[in-house]
DNA sequence: CTGAAAGCGCTTACAG
DNA sequence: CTGAAAGCGCTTACAG
């Protein structure tokens, strides 16, 4: 093989190329193609030279060369468990939020999954490493010790965080008031015995939503049962378990009105248990989620449950990190904008009507837009 | 404030401060920290040192440096349209099998989103700048002209591609046998007339599956019914509408026995057209889907359907995608590892019965595990 | 076994 | 208005 025949991989023009075939040097095409301020400083003339040679070269600024020198990456990440047999449209709503958002801003995203809050928590800092300039934690379960071993360097943005993190910017909802307001919407639809499939134990949403219910429950002077209160974790395959277990143990006796479930994936586990045995939502029963996931719209009937604004989270999320990361080299940018607690809507549909019970004609229930 | 105390945004320890910190020069602290090959030069007491340092300081090597040194950011780009009901569960699938396989190669991925595939097309050059390895595009509808376009230092893998793409490696899987069994299955029920609600034309997949409906009827010595093939295209509304439609031109005539669905959403769709005539599946008329989304497990009757391995296939692309990254730099290594497209399987649920006139007793459905 | 040098492709002062 | 120089943090030959 001769050298001028060698054939090495190809590579992309550098400026160095774009200034050649311009005839200027590689500052000057620097200035006219990534330089914003200085780029007044080159003639009209020479410019046009240079955006001419930019686009023959098909010239584009390697991102690599530009993080070293810039110290910016143009990279966000998004660290989140996405996995478990069950497809997770919660995940999937806050990510289309955050790409969104980073995509409006020309920011990357980097993703990073982890199989286990507690225990991959330690991975957190290894992906700190220039590769991007901040990090989304989406729902982490992580304590407050761990947070602090974060690097000081990464600015963190937390959504839906299990406790507050310190070192961490926390964007959440008003879950508890959610759950009120669901239990009492049930309540209104002449349900009494309403069973809630909880979610795991120790997690600041489930709680919060256990305590709504409690408190609706409360509220309208229904008195809380424990043996309608069941655990379960945020999948659909353990609503599916818990559903099953308590139908299972319960055998032959009245069943709930209703089901509040913990999440949409619960909700959606259920509707198969109760599908399984021949049980009809909402005829025999009403279930009710919470999240207002995708799947929350393609089950049928349609699922009655909480909005959480998912999107317009992820949304916040890439904006306060923006700000964070703008902070670290210029401390007169203002802090984030509040409110970091975003409020959440009740969605009526198909999936709740009247219990058995009291049926009587209801109007069609339809999905709200 | 004084010099000393000034409140510069602290910065990660460097090479060069790990040499210092261990008595050593930053390229001794290179080959020990990050220099697989070389690093057994280093006498064992002085890698000691440095290894040591190296924890003191939390070293942890810029990404960005290493990437511009070794042309190699160990990112994998993957561009795919996220929003719009349908698709969400068919990505999410094969994303998570793109995550996994890329961690385990300790890869990071970095997610593109387009709003469409036509128009956003040409996106795809300007992120290959060095901030990935490698492209893989999820169920990309592109032409083969445009395809041409793409950069040619970059790989690109496609899992779905609309029609084979020029320059990029394709995974697909047999739709058309899918689409074969399914109907022979149909067949094997006791179904004959077998309608076909079909996606958008010109989509291979579409057309894949068109076929093998095609085939499995003349295989069985059915005679295809051209006024039995509807179009409609892959979204739930356009199957309920095609379902409709069907219903009000063919009144007072026979029921197909069964409806075969090109796609999940457009199952569901059906399903919806049928119960507003008060027709139920599978007593009345039977319906088949294709992809086994989320989705299908969710409706009632759940749905019999046809699953594609898109997790293995996520899995795949990315080891076919590592695979053309090493082959750029060492022409040496083998290419990727047949076979790229995938087999499909039947998945019986109770969306599918006998058809009316046949009716006789069966075992209750259940779901496929 | 270890260090000084050059280079990856960019940007940001600093000279002319 | 334009160019030569130094540096971002790493790696890869090349000397000692």
């Amino acid at each position: 093989m001769t050298s001028s025949k060698k054939h090495k991989p190809f590579r992309a023009a550098t400026l160095s190329d774009v200034g050649r075939a311009a005839g200027v040097s590689a500052m000057a095409a620097s200035a006219v193609l990534n330089g914003a301020r200085t780029s007044s400083r080159i003639a009209a003339e020479t410019r046009e030279r240079i955006i001419e040679a930019a686009a023959k070269l098909q010239y584009r600024p390697n991102a690599a060369a530009r993080a070293l020198a810039n110290r910016r990456m143009q990279t966000l990440g998004l660290a989140a468990v996405i996995e478990g047999g069950e497809l997770n449209p919660y995940f999937l709503e806050v990510f289309n939020g955050i790409l969104e958002a980073a995509a409006r801003h020309e920011q990357s995203t980097t993703v990073f999954t982890l199989h286990d809050w507690r225990r991959d928590a330690s991975r957190l800092p290894s992906w700190c490493d220039g590769r991007i300039d901040g990090m989304i934690l989406v729902a982490p379960t992580m304590t407050a010790e761990t947070a602090k071993l974060l690097p000081i360097h990464t600015p963190f943005v937390a959504i839906h965080a299990n406790v507050a993190l310190p070192n961490v910017v926390n964007i959440e909802t008003d879950e508890e008031r959610g759950a009120y307001e669901m239990v009492r919407y049930l309540v209104a639809q002449g349900h009494r015995r309403i069973l809630h499939v909880s979610g795991d134990e120790g997690l600041l949403g489930a709680e919060r939503r256990l305590r709504g219910y409690k408190r609706a429950l409360t509220s309208a002077h229904i008195k809380v049962d424990s043996s309608l209160i069941i655990p379960a974790s945020f999948s659909g395959e353990s609503g599916r378990n818990a559903m099953r277990g308590w139908l299972k143990r319960h055998a032959g006796e009245p069943l709930p009105h209703a089901v509040f479930c913990v999440s949409d994936g619960v909700a959606i586990g259920c509707m198969e248990a109760l599908a399984e045995v021949g049980l009809r939502v909402p005829d025999d029963i009403s279930v009710a989620g919470f999240d207002d996931t995708l799947a929350a719209r393609t089950t049928v009937p349609q699922l009655t449950t909480v909005r959480q604004p998912l999107r317009a989270m992820g949304n916040r999320a890439v904006e306060v990190m923006l700000n964070c990361i703008q902070r670290q080299s210029d401390q007169s940018v203002p802090s984030p904008l509040t409110p970091l607690v975003f409020p959440v809507d009740l969605v009526p549909r198909a999936s709740v009507g009247a219990p058995p019970a009291v049926k009587r004609i209801v109007p069609s229930h339809r999905a709200v837009p």
